[in-house]
Order: C-alpha cells, then structure tokens, then sequence
DNA sequence: CCAGACGTTGTT
DNA sequence: GTCTGG
DNA sequence: CCAGACGTTGTT
DNA sequence: GTCTGG
C-alpha cells in the first residue's frame, strides 16, 4: 500500500515533468497522511496542495481514506463520486516485518525521475455551523466560515514483481505515456516493474517529524 | 419508514 | 448522497 | 504509514 | 489497546 512517500523534485523539475504551474512547494522526503501535498487535478492545468486523506463530499466530518482499492472504487460510495488526481512522487516507502520488528524500505525509479500515483480527490465544504451570534454581527470578520478543502486518497493494486517482495498491496505507479487516461477516467496502466527498484532505508523514516535526504538513502540490510 | 454506515491495511 | 439493516 | 498520547482542577 | 497527529 502507500501510507508514507517522498516528493522532492523541485517545482522547475516537476513542472516540466508534468507540464503544469507548480506553486512555491517545499520538498518533502517523509510525506504523511493530513498532510497538504501536490497534486494535478483532473479539471485544472496546474497542481494544486490537497490534503493527502480524503473526506466523501457528503461526510459531515473529516475523513482519513488514505488508500483507495482500485479493484471497487467505481461500487464504493466513499469513492464511486470522487474525481481523478495524479499524485506525484519520487519513491514511496512499504514496511517489512522482520523479526518481530519492521524495516522500511523505499520504492523508486531506476531513472530517479518523479512518476505519478493514481490518485481520487474531492472537493469537501465543512458544515456551516450555527453560532447564532453571527447573525447580529452581521456576518462580519468574527463569522468563521470553514473554507473549503481539497482532499485525496492513493489508489493501490496488487503489486508487481517488484514490490510483492515486500507487501501484498501497491500504490499504483502510473505509466507515463497513460496518465492523461487516468484522469479522463479510464483504466490505470501501470509502469513496467523493470523501471523500478527497491532498498532498505533507516527506521529515521518511521517517525513523521523526521525529514532529510537521507531518509532515502540506501541502508545496510539486516 | 428511519437510522446508520459509507475505507484500507493487516491481523485474528 | 445512497444503500443496507431493522 | 508510524509515533505518541492516553486526565483533571485550578491558575496564569 | 486505541485514538490522534504528522
């Protein structure tokens, strides 16, 4: 699955990869759910920051759906509405069990170029509430009024050769030739697993404070 | 009819 | 919002 | 995903 | 053990 991922292409870099404005982003190697991050909406030629844990439209409260299975997102009603998203990424990390403890490891590409995840996204509007007192203030200054707030969920597969050796489920690595159909609706189309390699990092990545380069360095096996 | 759920992962 | 369960 | 908190009263 | 925060 992906529940933890690195995004540190520079905007310039990022920008022409996806052939989009990228706003003033900060790299991040240690991206976390609730976390505002990058992504290429379906509707709009540019990326935008969208809060990486998606709230349905009709939720009256925040949600945390971080992953979205792709096999039922057109039957789930958490996602059937939801609109498409790219997610873009430098590498992700999975974690391993190994004994009794677990050992992280990062997923990237043999090219280093940044690739973008499936991702869903919706827009979601806070519900008004009723203060009462606003009325007589006439909605001024005081009148908290909750923006609205862009949310997604990364959409995960089975995996490929690659990353079965670590987990059972997988982000979807989009192929780049295939991303404009993914956010036109169609089905995914991976990129080969031969684009992509593996490597254990240090346990530093596992607490979300924590934000270096060398979280994706590579570390000694056990 | 209304109330309550609506997800994924991993683990049991 | 829409579906399921009671 | 993992790490860290997990409470109350009264006072500043 | 379970929930919240990052």
């Amino acid at each position: 699955m992906c529940g933890r991922y690195a995004l540190f292409a520079p905007p310039d870099e990022l920008a022409e990869r996806f052939s989009v404005p990228v706003p003033e982003t900060s790299p991040t190697y240690n991206a976390a759910p609730s976390q505002h991050l990058p992504i290429v909406p379906d509707d709009a030629e540019e990326i935008r920051l969208a809060r990486w844990g998606l709230t349905p439209e009709w939720a009256d409260e925040e949600r945390d759906l971080i992953n979205a299975r792709a096999e039922t997102i057109e039957e789930k009603p958490s996602f059937r509405d939801a609109r498409r998203c790219l997610v873009p990424a430098n590498g992700f990390y999975e974690w391993v069990e190994a004994d009794g403890g677990k050992r992280p490891y990062y997923v990237t590409r043999r090219d280093g170029d940044p690739f973008a995840m499936a991702g869903l996204r919706t827009r979601w509007e806070p519900p008004t509430k009723q203060t009462g007192l606003d009325s007589f203030s006439g909605g001024g200054p005081d009148s908290e009024e909750p923006a609205a707030i862009e949310t997604f969920a990364v959409v995960t597969t089975e995996p490929n050769e690659v990353v079965e050796k670590l987990h059972h489920r997988m982000a979807v690595i989009l192929s780049r030739e295939h991303e404009r159909e993914w956010l036109s609706g169609e089905p995914f189309s991976l990129a080969p697993a031969e684009e992509l390699r593996t490597y254990p990092v240090s346990t530093a990545v596992n607490s979300p404070g924590n934000d270096s380069p060398e979280l994706v360095r590579e570390a000694a096996d056990v």
